[in-house]
DNA sequence: GCACTCACG
DNA sequence: ACGTACGTGAGTGCC
């Protein structure tokens, strides 16, 4: 007979910091961490099916070890409240279940969980313990084994350690893991340890004297070095303090026998109701809850039960059924209604549609057809069906003011209008934009994805698309309200699909002649780099293939290979850089390299991407990526290249419409250093920009503490990547690596530099220790990005967590400053008559094309707009150039 | 389809 | 003791 029993603490804590979204009921009660162990629980449940199942739990009271060590557990932040009101709901939930469930004040789960599997095996039971806390490794034996849980990238995964397990990790049996402890300490539950002993050296003196007792016994005597004697000497009462308190106690006076812990059928009613109460649609149909009746479930209701569950109204209240369709035709109008039918179906779906509140619409990207559900029932239409002069008059009056609709996706959908010259006036509601506000690091949200996740529900056809929608959008935005998201999706990310059709459909002109003329310069450039580097190399090869280069590079030329990738040798600038003094091939690559990304990426791609009318239209996605900033695809117009002069050229092919019009590049100045001082509230900063000066300059004045005229190019160089890697909350090392100094040096300017910037290193601590409370980050707009790494087990993932709670309010804030500045652009320029239009944005920085006659007045307008759209302090500056193409208007 | 490299803010 | 800056998209090679 095997017992399974779980750490209810130690999984919900691991369910909640797993989701990538929260989740909650419509009136709000939080309920991610509780399905999160609901998955855990029945996945145990069907890989393992034990014999007995028990759950245990901390009770909120101090233990026996608080009342040995007052530090014990002391630093702990509490629980998060919206993961403690889901603690109840587990009780209640295991209740419904029939499952067991142990708690015990001034004992911890730990403990409970050691009483257990010592009565298991005395029992003659085998013991299986969940959990996700190492700490148990401790209890494992010939008959007990732990289930520890780990998350990597939401993903929960369990792995099974037994004593061979154990040995094979650790070299130690489990009593050992206690003095393993006993030295090494635990930061996560306060047990100091050796001051100064960490895994490395307390692994190595376990294995090396077995336990702590015979360590202390002969550490004076054994050849160790004087540092770890010392160490070992100043520290013995705590290293016994802390061995007690590591040790797990097998005594608690818990009344358990793993009999009682057997396992019996569940209450079908009371676990359907508690279910439905949690809005747990796809559990209760994965449990095969509602179908069944409760008559069928074995032993624990009796027919008195089954005659009251009959007696239940339908059971599904909550499960998503699409409303009916059907199809709209002009010949074969429904002959069940024929009395009843208008003259003009068409006319009788759209006074219907107006009359709706909102009305959903799914279509395909040619728009020859379209579904429409207005809540009641789901209609669909083609051109084919009805006729094109109907079909169009239909969609010119169902896209107009009048009908509210809600779409998932309304910026393609108005580019596919607009491009046909429809209108697209009252779109209400997006669900893609909605999914995206709610969970902005996913990446992708298809419709037929976030319908299944939300509603529970697969979709087969856009009839079965069109009818979940207004489901999904009421859904969303009790949601989005609940997060404080949807003014930013009402008023901004949604009236901004318009604003970016526009940019889309207008596109950017560019010269091909001068395309061409580039493209062939490039292809002479290639051919001749090409062969010096052949008759450097001595053979023949492909230059574009890492794989070979490498070979000529480190085998044939015999050149020191600085590092590895995944696959074999690195071949990037940075090692190429590093070759450069070895040999003249390295810089020969560089050049190859550069030239003929600028040939295939940009030349070639720009070509192939222009149309008839010498155009090149992107696409900018609104839900790509997690900070709130817009990317570029098909073509990429936002990575455009400036940095090197060769690059830069290809600005200068970015081109007006013709001599009569110009471009007008308007960019933010240091938008995100701005924001970094305004919400660090940092008054050195603040100083800074309001003397006005350059921004690096000044810095590098204050961390070298020179006056601005005595900083050198090289000062001023070194203080710009401190003041971008702040931003990345970047470490010494990378820093060192940026500007080619030693680590402590850069160390030295970090330090400086937050000497002098309090303020920021202020917001560094406490935008991190936020996001580990909240395990979110907003920027100044409400936007949200949840940071489930930060609580990874996984110290890498971990570090990165901070790096992007750091970063993520920053970036995200001047992605939404931009946004509101390209609204308001949008609309004064409509406002005041102009003909002038934003054509692209590149995060910091917007472009316009614009007649001449009008250039003066739009390029004050841009600058004008872009500052006032949002008051900080340091206040934002922008700048506005007038130029014949891009290069000349930055 | 992934890995590598490199273009941008 | 260990890995090392945030956010993107595209072209090419190679399995």
């Amino acid at each position: 007979m095997t017992l399974m029993a779980l750490d209810g603490n130690s999984l919900l804590n691991r369910a909640y910091y797993g989701v990538k979204a929260p989740l909650s009921t419509r009136d709000g009660q939080p309920t991610g961490a509780l399905l999160g162990f609901c998955h855990i629980l029945f996945k145990l449940i069907d890989d393992y099916a034990p014999d007995g199942l028990c759950v245990v739990f901390d009770v909120k009271a101090p233990t026996f070890r608080h009342e040995m060590y007052d530090g014990y557990k002391a630093g702990r932040r509490p629980m998060p409240e919206d993961l403690a009101s889901q603690l109840p709901l587990c009780r209640e939930l295991l209740d419904a279940l029939c499952i067991k469930r142990y708690e015990q004040p001034g004992y911890e789960a730990d403990d409970l969980l050691g009483v257990i599997s010592r009565r298991c095996e005395g029992g003659g039971w085998d013991c299986r313990l969940v959990t996700g806390d190492r700490d148990a490794f401790q209890l494992v034996g010939e008959r007990t084994q732990v289930l520890y849980a780990s998350s990597r990238g939401g993903r929960s995964e369990a792995t099974l350690y037994d004593l061979g397990a154990i040995q094979a990790e650790y070299g130690l049996t489990p009593a050992q893991l206690i003095d393993l402890k006993a030295l090494m300490g635990d930061a996560s539950d306060n047990i100091p340890g050796v001051a100064g002993v960490g895994e490395k050296t307390a692994l190595a003196l376990m294995h090396r004297f077995g336990s702590l007792d015979a360590l202390y016994e002969g550490y004076e005597a054994a050849d160790l070095k004087p540092g770890v004697k010392n160490k070992l000497r100043n520290s013995r009462d705590i290293a016994y303090l802390s061995q007690k308190l590591a040790t797990i106690d097998c005594d608690a006076p818990l009344t358990f026998t793993p009999e009682e812990a057997k396992r019996i059928p569940w209450d079908e009613e009371r676990l359907l109701s508690f279910l439905e109460r949690l809005e747990f649609r796809k559990l209760i149909k994965t449990l095969h809850l509602q179908a069944r009746d409760a008559a069928d479930a074995s032993g624990a209701s009796g027919a008195s039960d089954a005659a009251d569950a009959s007696a239940r109204p339908e059971a599904p209240a909550h499960a998503f059924a699409p409303p009916p369709a059907r199809e709209l035709t002009i010949g074969t109008p429904r002959d069940d209604l024929q009395a009843d039918l208008p003259a003009d179906p068409l006319a009788d779906l759209l006074a219907t549609c107006r009359a709706a509140p909102r009305v959903a619409v799914v279509c395909p990207e040619d728009l020859s057809s379209l579904c429409v559900c207005t809540g009641e029932e789901t209609v669909s239409l083609s051109r084919i069906a009805v006729g094109p002069e109907a079909f169009e008059a239909f969609l010119r009056a169902f896209f107009d003011a009048g009908v509210r609709k809600i779409a998932h996706g309304v910026k393609p959908l108005m580019r596919l209008l607009k491009a046909e010259d429809l209108p697209c006036a009252d779109f209400v509601m997006d669900t893609a934009l909605g999914a995206y506000l709610l969970a902005p690091s996913q990446g992708k949200y298809p419709i037929d994805g976030v319908i299944g996740d939300a509603l529970d529900f697969e979709p087969e056809s856009d009839e079965d698309r069109a009818g979940a929608l207004p489901a999904l959008a009421a859904l969303q935005e009790g949601q989005l309200q609940a997060l404080g998201l949807d003014k930013l999706l009402f008023t901004m990310e949604l009236p901004l699909c318009e604003v970016l059709a526009d940019m889309e459909l207008a596109g950017c002109k560019v010269d091909r002649d001068g395309l061409r003329a580039y493209q062939h310069m490039l292809l002479d450039r290639l051919a001749a780099c090409e062969e010096r580097i052949f008759a450097l190399a001595g053979t023949d090869f492909n230059i574009a293939s890492p794989k070979q280069l490498a070979e000529i590079l480190f085998k044939r030329l015999g050149l020191p290979a600085a590092k590895k990738t995944k696959t074999g040798y690195a071949t990037d600038i940075e090692v190429l850089q590093k070759l450069k003094p070895w040999h003249p091939i390295a810089g020969e690559v560089i050049e190859y390299r550069q030239l003929s990304k600028l040939k295939s990426t940009y030349a070639d791609g720009l070509l192939k991407a222009a149309g008839p009318d010498g155009r090149v239209r992107t696409s900018f996605q609104m839900t790509a990526t997690a900070t709130g900033r817009l990317s570029s695809i098909e073509p990429n117009l936002q990575n455009i290249p400036v940095r090197t002069d060769l690059g830069g050229e290809l600005r200068r092919l970015f081109v007006p419409e013709n001599d009569d019009f110009v471009l007008i590049d308007a960019d933010y100045s240091q938008i995100e250093l701005r924001v970094l001082a305004h919400i660090a509230g940092d008054t050195a900063m603040r100083a800074i920009f309001a003397a006005g000066g350059d921004i690096h300059t000044a810095t590098a004045a204050q961390v070298f503490g020179v006056s601005p005229g005595e900083v050198t190019p090289l000062m001023r160089r070194r203080a710009k990547a401190v003041n971008f890697g702040i931003v990345y909350g970047m470490s010494a090392f990378s820093l060192s690596e940026d500007i080619g100094v030693t680590v402590s040096e850069a160390r030295g300017y970090i330090d400086g530099y937050l000497e002098h910037f309090a303020g920021v290193r202020a917001y560094m601590k406490d935008i991190v220790e936020t996001a580990r409370r909240d395990g979110y980050v907003s920027t100044l707009l409400g936007r949200r990005r949840w940071l489930p790494e930060l609580a990874s087990p996984n110290r890498n993932t971990r570090a990165f967590g901070e790096r992007v709670a750091l970063n993520a309010p920053i970036q995200g804030a001047a992605a939404d400053i931009i946004k509101l500045a390209m609204l308001a652009v949008w609309r004064r320029l409509k406002a005041e008559g102009l003909s002038a239009r934003l054509i692209l944005q590149v995060h910091d920085e917007l472009i316009v094309e614009c007649p001449r006659s009008e250039a003066d007045t739009v390029r004050a307008l841009l600058a004008e707009e872009m500052e006032r759209v949002y008051t900080l302090n340091p206040p934002l500056v922008a700048e506005a150039h007038v130029g014949v193409n891009w290069l000349e208007a930055k």
